[in-house]
DNA sequence: TACATACAC
DNA sequence: AATGGTGTATGTA
């Protein structure tokens, strides 16, 4: 099986501080100073001066500035950290073309190839490219980097985090090292296991991969399929071991604006920000070349809870206009709305704005005096008409957009200028394909209030139905697992899934996780306590339950390191050698 | 499809 | 007093 492959090699690499890198590489007098990228609202990346303060990124500054009064603020220049970036991934592209990267300051690498071609493909030869590339780095660009290398993705990248700052953690290609390594992990340091699952997979008293393994059975019935095999999967040290794309292809599924700002109460308020989203979404669809069919609007309450809005149009859209007038739309559908503090507007189901050829595309609409009343009675004003049918819309096959390979990142050329005015129609017709918008939104306003209509058209036999490519896919190792809210099984699907992980279990054929065998039994044994525990878990759904439950883990782990330290002062526990500092 | 949410940088 | 912006993912009805 794939994910079992030993024999390749990957390498994470992340930039040291990287925003705060480059702030104090062209500052130098920064360099004995506490140093935080960010503002009084926000902090995007701190020095290691500001860290021994307990300054992080993700922290609000005014926090930082109480934790270390001295702390030095620097107004972030993103033009400038993309510019680094390319120099960074320019580097390592001569490793691995296919490099994958999430945000500016790291990257995947797989270094199989290039390691053979150069027959250095042996742990002394891994260790030294890792330790070239990052030399390289330090040469060309005076900032430090640090590299985790391991056959798949997930190990490289939580080696990566082990030698912080400039340093490198090299982990065997062994099943035996790597499940070593594994079994003393906590879950949150898998990659996609967050806050959330975190205290989810506590609340089944699971807290290290070991604990994972172990209680695979809980797992399974309280995750969903999908969720259980990401979990266990990823504790036994397994993840994916090839490229999933194309070289230098990424096609970037959605695109939107957002803005956080003072309380604001009335409809004028939020139908002004609304533009004001529109014309800079406008401005970057533009840059990028795309058009989208789906508008996405998002609104934050100061309880920082999210609320969204979304519909798809027969058309593609891409002007202001066109987001603002059918924004409202959506606007109207969430009215009235309680103070917010954030507003965002998304485009997506999108295509490449150069491509298209038989796609319907929205030609510019004009915005009325009618569609700039306040909608009286709340959200109902503007429903009334009519329950047609049909929906027109077939759907075509949509291209990928294709996006050089660091997010956020418009093209350069600017040979787009006029690109408003190459699809436009004449006049009569351009109404017609507003009308059929706006046709459109009105039906579904109203299906969505008076349920659906007594008939639906039947699909014709034969006919092709042709899904979206783009509708669902998987990203890197990054697959979240889900909380299985709802599924407290009976007794033949129970069992089903017992044979299922006994299946699993024979097929991982690992050493050291027998007792993974006998979880069977155990559940069935258990079952009325693990249910009650389930329910117990179910319940909690309010912030402070969270923070209690939190606090309480948080002392659990405490003592559990404790104890774990003892262990290894006694010598139970040996740290593999394979990461020690090299 | 529409919506809610988790997660990552 | 005060907690960002952008994008991707899954779960469910």
């Amino acid at each position: 099986m794939k994910e079992r492959e030993v024999r390749r090699t990957w390498m994470h690499i992340d930039m040291d501080m990287f925003y705060a890198a480059v702030e104090i590489r062209d500052n130098p007098s920064l360099k004995k100073k506490p140093v935080a990228v960010g503002d009084n609202t926000m902090i995007t990346t701190t020095n290691y001066i500001a860290r021994k303060y307990g300054v992080k990124s993700a922290m609000p500054g005014f926090i930082g500035r109480k934790l270390c009064p001295h702390l030095v603020f620097i107004k972030p220049n993103y033009p400038k950290y993309r510019q680094a970036s390319d120099q960074f991934k320019r580097i390592l592209a001569i490793y691995d073309p296919k490099l994958e990267s999430v945000g500016l300051d790291e990257a995947n690498l797989d270094l199989t190839d290039y390691l053979v071609d150069n027959k250095m493909d042996n742990d002394l030869g891994k260790i030294f490219i890792a330790q070239k590339i990052r030399e390289q780095i330090f040469m060309d660009m005076g900032m430090t980097a640090s590299a985790g290398i391991a056959c798949n993705k997930m190990l490289a990248k939580i080696c990566s985090e082990l030698n912080k700052p400039n340093g490198q953690t090299y982990m065997y290609n062994d099943e035996v090292e790597i499940l070593k390594f594994m079994m003393d992990l906590p879950v949150r340091k898998i990659p996609g296991v967050g806050k959330v699952n975190e205290h989810i997979l506590s609340g089944l008293n699971i807290y290290s991969c070991k604990d994972l393994v172990e209680k695979a059975t809980e797992v399974y019935v309280t995750f969903t399929e999908y969720a259980f095999q990401f979990l266990v999967k990823s504790a036994l040290g397994m993840a994916r071991v090839m490229h999933e794309k194309e070289e230098g292809v990424v096609a970037q599924r959605s695109m939107g604006v957002s803005c956080t700002f003072r309380p604001i109460h009335r409809y004028n308020q939020f139908r002004e920000k609304l533009f004001r989203l529109a014309a800079e979404l406008e401005s970057r669809a533009h840059q990028n070349k795309v058009m989208g069919k789906t508008l996405v609007l998002e609104f934050k309450s100061f309880k920082f809870e999210t609320k969204i809005k979304s519909m798809t149009f027969p058309h593609y859209l891409y002007s202001q206009n066109q987001f603002k007038k059918y924004g409202i739309l959506l606007l109207n559908q969430a009215w009235p709305i309680e103070a917010i503090r954030l507003m965002g507007l998304r485009l997506s189901n999108m295509r490449d704005r150069r491509k298209d050829k038989g796609v319907k595309v929205c030609p510019e609409v004009q915005i009325n005096d009618a569609d700039l009343i306040e909608p009286p009675g709340g959200p109902d004003g503007n429903q009334q008409e009519t329950q047609d049918q049909g929906d027109g819309g077939n759907n075509q096959e949509e291209d990928k957009i294709v996006f050089s390979d660091t997010m956020h990142h418009p093209s350069n050329d600017q040979n787009n200028a006029n690109l408003d005015d190459e699809g436009i129609e004449d006049p009569e017709i351009e109404q017609k394909h507003d009308e059929e918008n706006m046709k459109h939104a009105k039906e579904k306003l109203f299906k969505q209030k008076y349920g659906p209509g007594e008939k639906k058209k039947k699909k014709i036999k034969g006919e092709k139905e042709i899904l979206s490519e783009n509708s669902r896919s998987i990203q890197s190792w990054n697959n979240v697992p889900r909380f299985h809210m709802d599924k407290i099984m009976g007794k033949s699907e129970k069992e089903k899934r017992q044979e299922r992980v006994q299946k699993i279990l024979k097929k991982q054929n690992q050493r050291g996780i027998e007792s993974f065998m006998n979880e069977s039994d155990k559940y069935l044994s258990k079952s009325d306590h693990f249910v009650k525990q389930f329910e117990e878990l179910s319940k909690i759904k309010n912030k402070n339950d969270g923070i209690n439950n939190c606090r309480q883990i948080r002392n659990k782990l405490k003592k559990k390191e404790e104890r774990q330290q003892k262990d290894i002062d006694s010598g139970m526990f040996g740290v593999p050698k394979s990461f020690k500092p090299i």
